[in-house]
DNA sequence: TCCCTTTTTGGTATCGATACCACTCTTGAT
DNA sequence: ATCAAGAGTGGTATCGATACCAAAAAGGGA
């Protein structure tokens, strides 16, 4: 910076304001100095400006995984709307474990970043200490927690799961089971689970849960496909499965093919998530779509702008459920 | 850190020592360092530990998106592995967009990372100067680039096209097609077709090469639910399809089912990609598995240990051609 | 023309850790 | 008993930017 002050006969705090604050610098010397600048290839310390002015220009992510196609749309979002105001992210996944949380957290935080975005779901007390001691705006995303730690960007996976089982209600279905959502860490899909079972108990229906918590089945599209085994078998009256995710969905749609099961009339299926495939014609499946983009650029312009979604507290971005072809 | 050292009666330097190489430090003040740190809740400062000691600990990463399953397990490999040993991740997208890429990497170099990945395109020269002027190591994933910048980790995409293509000619089939490919900015799966048009001309079979440069036409599932009217309706002879991704072949399957054509006696179908879908039972897709944590893992592993990477320049984790019941 | 306000500019201290060097204290061999 | 080698420890300068304050330059009205 000493060069490029020297270069353009400047001072080295009127390169500095060129790069942060350009429109507090005379347009002659600006130019200099960006000349100066090409001309040098210099390219700034960001680790010593953080020092200084006690502001990374990062931000902070912990999620749980990034291999989940509308998890990938959220980071993608978030990503880019901080990008393009000069931000950088700072991302580390959990794999679902919890315990690895905190040590992910902890190393987050040596780095000092301006802000953080994880996924909400229980923290640990060593978690929320180390939140609360630093000052910075938290985001919470995807699950709208009850009590917030700052600020949430999400939607509510009960109503979801509510709306869904309403749906099926309402095209004359009575035997409707849940299939999946017991994963360990997971949830998300648990909320969902529980807005199902509301609806049908204010319908007076009796809730189908499979599999049940102590069995060990696979998951995505492995489940669906042992749906007919599994759970069919034990109470063939179901005629409709309303799945934890598209993924289990397509797994019980491909089955029911093979096996000449008529869908919706014989079985009616319905999904979650959005996923890409889902979408197509070749499955036509009815779904409830979630924005996963819009959820990263409302947490990116939370982080930016906290003040403002502090006011807030909760954004809530909503879900679409897609009546389509299987139900 | 000064109120760590008080605390414990020790010097600032043998707090730092406690953290970053305790081995030099004595048992009892190490315990007791370690007392104090806990008791204060003190979280060190890497920005400034970055500053004097120029390194941050932290690597970048520019990838073209992070909405695709197999990256996103590079980049889960990527992160878990660096996280273990200490480092954080910073993650930039550019969307497939080549010219966001120099802007990116000036961003990212501005926080001084120890290193730096990112996938193997034909790079521009601003990009170049900017990474031959840093010194630290540089990894190129996914395509194995002939003239490797520094390191690169990855597979022969022409290769992979080719096996698969010579696989699909010893099953007897003559007339097989490529569908895919096209899509700007991705020349991977333009290889793979390289490869396909190459093991074409080993055997004297005519390549087919659908949809052309000029076609406008969706991609993924439903590129591969068009072949039917678009490409087999042109050429009724064809009877395999070569897929440039997983997605597309999948697309295929499912209108084949529909249209009643079978699969593999009246159309063979080959993916690439190890799309979770394609493994299921549900469509038994003969695919090209790629080993997508691997690379991130040996990625990570480069940049933890330029020397031992640099002295094999091309680190290739291979493929795996899994045939299965489409072909 | 002069004085006051506003804009533009530069000098210096500072952020919090680590590198470097110097020093003390062991330990073990002669 | 003496000395050498090495382990353990601390003081101080330093990394490269920005905050803060002061000063200079540029307008603008009387």
């Amino acid at each position: 910076m000493k060069d490029v002050a020297d270069l353009a006969s400047v001072g080295t705090i009127t390169v500095s304001r060129v790069l942060r604050t350009p429109e507090k610098v005379s347009e002659a010397k600006r130019s200099r100095v960006q000349k100066a600048i090409e001309h040098l290839g210099y390219v700034p310390d960001n680790t010593a400006g953080a020092l200084s002015s006690n502001k990374s220009r990062v931000f902070g992510a912990i999620v749980s995984t990034v291999n989940d196609s509308v998890f990938a749309q959220t980071l993608d979002g978030l990503s880019s709307t901080l990008r393009a105001a000069g931000y950088e992210l700072l991302l580390t996944s959990t794999n679902y474990d919890p315990t690895v949380e905190e040590d992910a957290l902890r190393a987050l935080l040596a780095r000092r970043p301006d802000g953080i975005v994880l996924t909400s779901t229980s923290h640990s007390s060593g978690v929320k200490n180390l939140l609360k001691s630093v000052n910075i705006p938290i985001v919470e995303i995807w699950q709208l927690p009850s009590q917030p730690l700052d600020i949430a960007v999400g939607f509510s996976n009960f109503q979801a799961g509510y709306d869904m089982a309403h749906h099926l209600i309402g095209r004359g279905k009575k035997n409707i089971a849940f299939i999946g959502g017991n994963e360990p860490g997971n949830d998300r899909g648990r909320r969902r689970r529980d807005g199902y079972i509301a609806a049908l108990a204010d319908a007076k229906l009796p809730p189908i849960i499979w599999p049940s918590e102590d069995q060990d089945l696979p998951s995505g599209i492995e489940l669906g496909a042992a749906v007919f085994e599994g759970c069919l078998k034990v109470n063939p009256a179901i005629n409709a499965v309303m799945c934890v995710s598209d993924q289990v969905a397509v797994g019980v749609l491909c089955e029911a093919r093979r096996r000449g099961v008529e869908v919706p009339a014989g079985l009616s299926v319905s999904g979650f998530g959005g996923f890409e495939l889902a979408m197509s014609s070749g499955f036509d499946l009815t779904t409830i779509e979630i924005p996963g983009r819009e959820i990263g650029v409302a947490s990116a312009k939370a982080l930016l702008d906290p003040k403002a979604a502090r006011a807030k507290k909760v954004i809530d971005v909503g879900y679409t459920l897609i009546e389509r072809g299987t139900t």
